[in-house]
DNA sequence: TGATCCAGTTTTTTT
DNA sequence: AACTGGATCA
């Protein structure tokens, strides 16, 4: 065993056998714990292939795997160093990845057993939401009346409580209740009509194949003796029960996770998981790390201040060996302009003078929006940046560009095909589509339109199938005229094309594999993709929601827009206002808790949301924090001399 | 069918 | 202030 690890950490790593539950404090080492655990198992003697790990990204996922693979080279146990590489990664590695995607593969390996096709496509929201206009209309629903995206969300919660349709049905004895139950039947009908998932189902069809065939359920007890899964107090109600089943035979369970940095209840989370954990898995061991070895013991104060105000929470205390530190900056800007130069201003002079490499600083938010004049601000001062957020795989010609892999490889994916067919245009509209679909009579003129584009989808087909996946999005990209399309001249058409090439591009990652694997991988990884996923391993400022800056760290963290409505957020607060108030301030203490050693809060007293001008107050939050850890930042922006 | 224009809405966080 | 979706017209 390595010498460095502290004690509680070194328990959580040799309790192999029976439940355990390690409440992991920010930044207290509890990836490489998990990684350390994992290896250790190896090293005792456990199959790899009997091990599980649930991850929140694919990113965690990927770092994870790296790790263990790494230990397991280098073990001091054994002398694998001396060993080949391909002696290492010749043998097989642990199960890691999230649980949309242990779902997934889940699904098609065994899915069949409750009538599952093997080549089921994914619904991302995107899809989803266009299914629901499309049953509004059928239903002749007014979606000004009913809102999609507000019918979308109740829907998806529904399902994460495990509420099938037909309980639905049954319990829904009002006028609102009813008619979304009629839009939730209508939407059932089209998903499975193109034999497609949504998020929720992966999960949800997961935990339906467990409890209808318990024999395969077994078979994957018996497969996974070993499970852990991280971040458990952002579980939902259906990743309970999926964790619960897997584990209930061997009841070897990892749990990690810290109350305190459940940020997701919004999205079904239920950080009471956690709380339960042992009355759920009797005799549990109980490890808490609260040791951090990523931030200063000033910027741990501070968090701690601001997370000892919430009522629902273990005592906790987090401390660290870094005892001396930078105070905490707070500065007041007049508008959110003033803001941006300060944070652009700063960033420049951290780098240039202080030698801090840009991939070590981010700016975090609570809303989006925010990031449009930070980066307006970044460009002006001629700083490299990434926005975290605009994810890659949603915009609209690579989703268009997608849709022609995925209707060529499942003809019954109806929400691709209708994509497809209509991008770029080709005298295929609406009108026709549905001509088409029911099989009604075509002119001479409508069937030779749409012969040429089932031959062109056969050549994609016949394509995937061959060729590498690089190749295979190469050659569409000329076949389908979406390249003919966007090279007209304009900007918007230059930048669209460049990304479909991009996606060419990173096509390439998957050539390795066997047609129509390649493909097929890359389809379902898009679908899947996280935020973080997209995080690029490049020199620069990397600007995000606090959401997605869960798990991560930098030398330097800017929390901007500390404004009372906005960071605490306003919004529909009404209903369980304490609740969502104990939530907002999670968040500002996982923001906090991302910083190793710089932190700068600021805010504007004047702010332009919807184009027009707000006065704000500070936030609360920054009340919370002890006086004598604040300073206040410089009033003029540092120049460079 | 598809381009263009206008009105109305949006911004909480996302696998 | 920007983006969307619907209506209108070629």
């Amino acid at each position: 065993m390595e010498n460095d690890l502290n004690k509680a950490q070194e328990k959580a790593i040799l309790t192999t056998e029976g439940p355990v539950l390690i409440v992991a404090g920010a930044g207290s080492g509890k990836t490489r714990v998990l990684a350390h655990r994992i290896s250790h198992l190896v090293e005792r003697g456990v199959r790899p292939e009997a091990i599980l790990a649930i991850t929140f990204t694919n990113k965690a996922a990927g770092e994870m795997k790296s790790r263990i693979s790494n230990l397991l080279k280098h073990g001091k146990e054994n002398l694998r160093h001396e060993m080949p590489d391909s002696a290492i990664f010749g043998r097989a590695l642990p199960w890691v990845g999230t649980f949309h995607s242990l779902s997934v593969s889940i699904l098609r390996e065994t899915g069949s057993a409750i009538g599952i096709n093997k080549h089921f496509t994914i619904l991302d929201e995107d899809d989803a939401l266009s299914l629901i206009k499309e049953a509004l209309a059928d239903l002749a629903l007014d979606p000004k009346q009913f809102q999609p995206t507000r019918l979308r969300s109740i829907i998806s919660r529904k399902k994460n409580e495990l509420v099938t349709l037909e309980q639905f049905k049954t319990e829904a004895l009002e006028y609102f209740p009813k008619i979304l139950a009629r839009v939730w039947a209508a939407y059932e009908e089209k998903t499975q009509k193109s034999k497609a998932l949504d998020f929720d189902d992966l999960l949800l069809k997961t935990v339906e194949l467990f409890s209808k065939e318990p024999r395969v359920l077994e078979m994957y007890q018996e497969r996974w003796r070993y499970v852990h899964v991280d971040e458990y107090q952002d579980t939902n109600l259906v990743q309970y029960h999926l964790t619960k089943l897997l584990a209930q035979k061997y009841g070897n369970i990892c749990a990690v996770g810290d109350i305190d940095q459940a940020i997701y209840s919004w999205r079904g989370a239920d950080f009471r998981n956690i709380m339960h954990f042992e009355r759920d898995w009797p005799n549990t061991v109980l490890i808490t790390l609260e040791e951090n070895y990523r931030s200063t013991q000033l910027i741990l104060n501070a968090a701690n201040a601001v997370i000892v105000k919430n009522k629902f929470r273990v005592p906790k205390n987090l401390f660290s060996q870094k005892k001396s530190g930078s105070k905490i900056s707070v500065f007041e800007a007049i508008n959110e302009e003033e803001e941006g130069d300060f944070i652009a201003g700063l960033v420049n002079y951290l780098h240039e003078k202080e030698k801090i490499p840009l991939t070590e600083m981010a700016v975090l938010y609570r809303t989006n929006f925010q990031s449009r004049i930070i980066e307006e601000k970044m460009i002006a001062t001629g700083i490299p940046y990434q926005v975290i957020g605009v994810k890659f795989y949603e915009r609209k010609e690579i989703k268009d560009t997608l849709s022609y892999l995925r209707s060529a490889l499942n003809p019954e994916d109806l929400i691709a095909l209708k994509r497809a067919i209509s991008m770029p245009p080709r005298g295929i509209g609406k009108a026709l589509i549905i001509k088409m679909l029911a099989g009604g009579n075509l002119s001479e003129k409508e069937n030779k339109k749409i012969e040429d584009f089932k031959k062109l989808l056969e050549a994609v087909k016949k394509d995937a199938e061959e060729k590498p996946a690089s190749e295979v999005l190469k050659n569409l990209i000329k076949r389908s005229g979406l390249e003919d399309y966007f090279d007209n001249g304009t900007d918007e058409g230059e930048m669209r094309l460049a990304n479909i090439a991009e996606l060419a591009s990173l096509a390439k990652r998957y050539d390795a594999k066997k047609a129509p694997e390649g493909i097929l991988t890359l389809l379902e990884e898009a679908a899947l993709m996280s935020d973080q996923d997209t995080v690029k391993d490049e020199n620069s400022v990397k600007l995000m929601t606090v959401h997605a800056a869960k798990g991560l760290e930098f030398k330097a963290v800017f929390i901007a827009g500390l404004e009372d409505g906005l960071f605490p957020h306003h919004a529909s607060m009404e209903e369980e206002k304490e609740l969502r108030d104990e939530e907002e301030r999670r968040l500002f203490y996982v923001a906090l808790t991302r910083a190793k050693e710089k932190v700068y809060l600021s805010y504007a007293v004047f702010r332009t949301i919807f184009g027009s001008r707000q006065v704000n107050r500070p936030s609360n939050f920054l009340f919370d924090i002890p006086d004598e850890l604040i300073e206040k930042a410089p009033e003029k922006i540092i120049t460079l001399e």
